[in-house]
DNA sequence: ATGAAAGCGCTAACAC
DNA sequence: GTGTTAGCGCTTTCAT
């Protein structure tokens, strides 16, 4: 066991209150003198508060849930970075919380996070499941921020990109380049997100007078697998142009391309989405629609400690992502 | 604010004392009838427990603090994801902290692991400043493992893998393809891993006969860009073979190498080191190390958590790296 | 089997 | 400015 506030006032002949006071740095109830008083012992001691004991007197943590989908796609720790920094720079910390998508994992994760009293939480890229756990959390009363998501309809805060125009502008870019049969890789489909991508697609081929063909559009799930799979799918085919409906699955691509022979951009135009740092290093570098991971996750975090100072914050923020032209394009 | 246990207690016509039981799953002290109205009333009103008020009476918090360098290198959420996933099998959660190797952010993520009262530590990838760390840690009496890092001498149980072996063997491999010149960039010059794997590389030039030539030994930081502005110090040396310390340094060679118009392995063989799965990926695919983080996480928590339980363990864990032979050399 | 009550370490309100 | 004390929500011991 650790030393306590008690021991520490004992130590430096002063109460309790004191030492809770200074430790605190309350502006009064102490005089310079005590202070350090204090604080040497503290010092010598080298004493920790116990923040349970804290967080149960002021009902505060100080701490954030976040709950992601899968630390292992690189977009999320970067994402995660964001978040961790901006709320660090007020003070709060982070309970991080992988998912896979998982509905079950979300719904323990949820109630693990509640028990933990976490101040407030950051969602990102929820299932199905999370309006369920969303009316949970707001049962306790926690503010809850969406990240990337898309729930205009909800009256939730959410800081989200434009999936429909990102991926609209990318196909868009492809039918620039005259290509007039193009596949589509898409999301889990039970996200919002996949279902936004998917559209932006569709409303650019339409708005080109191209046709929507089914067979060239297999459900992916945002992993390297996921899209080297759907390639075996769309095997018999015959398309010049991809979209991936994000970088890793377009990773997928070029690895199955390699294993056929299929030269990218030559024989295949290929399009991803998030803007990995990998997908500067990859050959030929991959054209992209940018995602500010970094500055999404800083954005939300700020806008939930706002909720939590009691400022008001706008209800939801967007983000136009834009296309990275690199070379994967022909 | 959330309901409590004294509520449900009145709720339920019972004493608190009674609902902490039934809670906890006890083995005795109620009725199954008392049991089935307790939790009852439990779903009704989704009570949820305040872990805050638990951790200060039970002095447990069944989280363990988890402190790695970098989240945004893929080797550490692969890490982290077996620590998590052994750590939830055993009903514990992770606390992820990441340092970026400063020792400032060291120091205070200890702090704050400290101030929340984890069960016990995962130190990934230490830096010079563990040691004061550590003591501190042992002083409040927590269980650490150290992971990843090279402190035979301590008497801290630690995992690790051998370094210096797995970059030895990539030195000899490149040796027995007949070259003779081979340039190692070398990781944060402060980590013992990184000397480790620097003393690889010279352990196998010497057993070959080959001179070691610092001119062709550069200091990188383990990124991506790190690995990249080693090259261009490497610029004016003559060399056929090149060893990264890690793979995202080699994917900076790799970026380097396109740029100055370097083929892959025609003009230089690479060899990375951790094995991460975009190394496949890349093109050519990277001939490499393999680290593997997933079990090395498990087997920390693995090895923490049966401290924390009071069984015994062995004191540390090596694992041996295995050269996974690719492309990149020739 | 059940209830009462002490106590975990801290903060904050209140007296002095 | 300083000390005392009543909680915060829970677990656990001890009566009953």
């Amino acid at each position: 066991m650790s030393i306590t506030i008690r021991e520490i006032a004992k130590l430096a002949n002063v109460s309790i209150g004191t030492v809770s006071r200074v430790l605190n740095n309350k502006e009064t109830g102490y005089t310079e003198e005590t202070k350090a008083k204090v604080l040497d012992v503290v010092k010598r001691y080298d004493y920790i508060p116990n923040s349970a004991a804290r967080a149960l007197s002021t009902q505060s943590t100080k701490t954030l849930g976040c709950i992601i989908p899968d630390i292992c796609n690189p977009f999320f720790p970067e994402l995660a970075r964001g978040i961790e920094d901006m709320a660090g720079s007020h003070g709060y910390h982070i309970f991080l919380c992988n998912t896979d998508l998982d509905a079950q994992k979300e719904e323990s994760y949820v109630y693990t996070l509640l028990e933990r009293q976490v101040d407030g939480l950051l969602f990102a890229s929820s299932t199905a499941t999370t309006p369920k756990n969303i009316t949970r959390i707001q049962k306790v009363n926690k503010p809850i921020i969406l990240l990337d998501a898309c729930m205009h309809d909800e009256a939730i805060p959410h800081v989200y990109i434009d999936n429909c125009f990102g991926v609209y502008t990318a196909t868009k870019h492809l039918i620039e380049k005259g290509h007039t049969s193009i596949a589509f890789i898409t999301g889990s489909m039970n996200l919002s997100t996949s279902k936004e991508r998917l559209r932006g697609y569709k409303m650019a081929l339409e708005e080109a007078g191209l046709p929507i063909q089914e067979q060239l559009i297999t459900e992916g799930d945002y992993t390297v697998e996921g899209g080297f799979r759907a390639m075996e799918l769309l095997h018999l085919q015959s398309y010049t142009g991809l979209i991936a409906s994000n970088d890793l699955m377009a990773y997928g691509v070029y690895k199955y391309a390699r294993t056929q022979g299929i030269r990218i951009p030559e024989d295949l135009s290929v399009i991803g989405f998030d803007n990995l740092s990998f997908s500067q290093i990859i050959d030929p570098p991959l054209t992209t629609v940018s995602q500010p991971a970094y500055e999404l996750g800083q954005y939300a975090a700020e806008m939930l400690i706002k909720c939590l100072q009691g400022m008001d914050t706008p209800s939801y923020h967007l983000y136009k992502p834009t296309l990275i032209v690199r070379e994967s394009v022909k």
